[in-house]
DNA sequence: ACTATATAGTTTGATGTCGAACTACATGTC
DNA sequence: GACATGTAGTTCGACATCAAACTATATAGT
């Protein structure tokens, strides 16, 4: 399914040349958002909390790692630090020994809330550079790139 | 220079979900990368060689640094881990004693031959879902949004 | 019910990143 | 030439990542 026609194939060249591009910008980008966050704040951290508010709390580490495309052991430290801060609250399942529920505190909505101001007000640089129609071709193929990744590591 | 019209500024939402999207597929991407390198190489030291061989050896760690958007501490870790492989040679600047100029050993590229063929093949799976026109469009756009960050940060 | 297997989460060790403090050397000013 | 300032590289501490080993619990097969 999707299979491209042979003419249209790009060359490895190009294929290495984009990874290599959008290594260098999620880097660049991840520092620039660590800079204007709140306190003590990791891009990581405000992941989880933008997930948790965006589609609900009340779910376990190993949901949000698997959303969020990291490891469980990832998951566990990244949760071990808002848990210290004081932005999420930790509990058992009642019908799962092993397994935990992650909701937020309103703390850590309260710290979500100025985050998502700050970071989207020193995003909108960025719309003066690119334009819409350039964003909306870049997406769908970085999606179907993630997508295959994910796919393939399976 | 290069402003936008008013009229095709992405909306922040959008620009959230790109920065989104490039870094989940740098993650992937670097993971997938890492699993099938020869040995203890890593994305990094394979950077640091291929950087070398594609504009030659002999060059400083500051300049190898910004070339690759990094810290100087994180390249201090990088050539360490490449010189303890022995995979690079660094001796002293002759010119300034502050300094130090990096080399490639024999190891180092045989090594980076067999990692950058080992890339390719994995690689070229790539071309079977993203169309060459696609990544064409997207690559000046990634490279439009780097050399803004890169920018911005001085 | 017992046993084997699967799943949820934690821990560990190696690697990476950054920024800031620190050392050593260079250069420009007086 | 001495002193102030700048630059190259290292070190440190905090955070992140992964994979693999480990614990505890759940479920499935017999």
């Amino acid at each position: 399914m999707n299979e491209n026609s042979a003419a249209d194939k790009p060359d490895l060249g190009q294929i290495f040349r984009l990874f290599n591009e959008i290594g260098i910008v999620a880097q660049l980008s991840g520092a620039a958002f660590e800079k204007v966050m709140p306190g003590t704040m990791t891009l990581p951290q405000f992941t989880v909390l933008n997930h948790l508010v965006r589609l609900g709390d009340g779910r376990t580490p190993l949901e949000i790692a698997r959303a969020l495309q990291v490891s469980k052991g990832a998951m566990t430290n990244t949760l071990g630090h808002l848990e210290r801060s004081g932005w999420i609250a930790v509990r058992p399942d009642d019908h799962d020994g092993r397994s935990k529920r992650v909701d937020l505190t309103d703390s850590g909505r309260a710290i979500h809330g100025k985050a998502i101001a700050t970071v989207m007000g020193e995003m909108a640089w960025i719309g003066d550079i690119v334009q819409a129609h350039s964003v909306e071709q870049v997406l769908p193929v970085l999606e179907t790139i993630r997508k295959a990744l994910d796919a393939r590591r399976s």
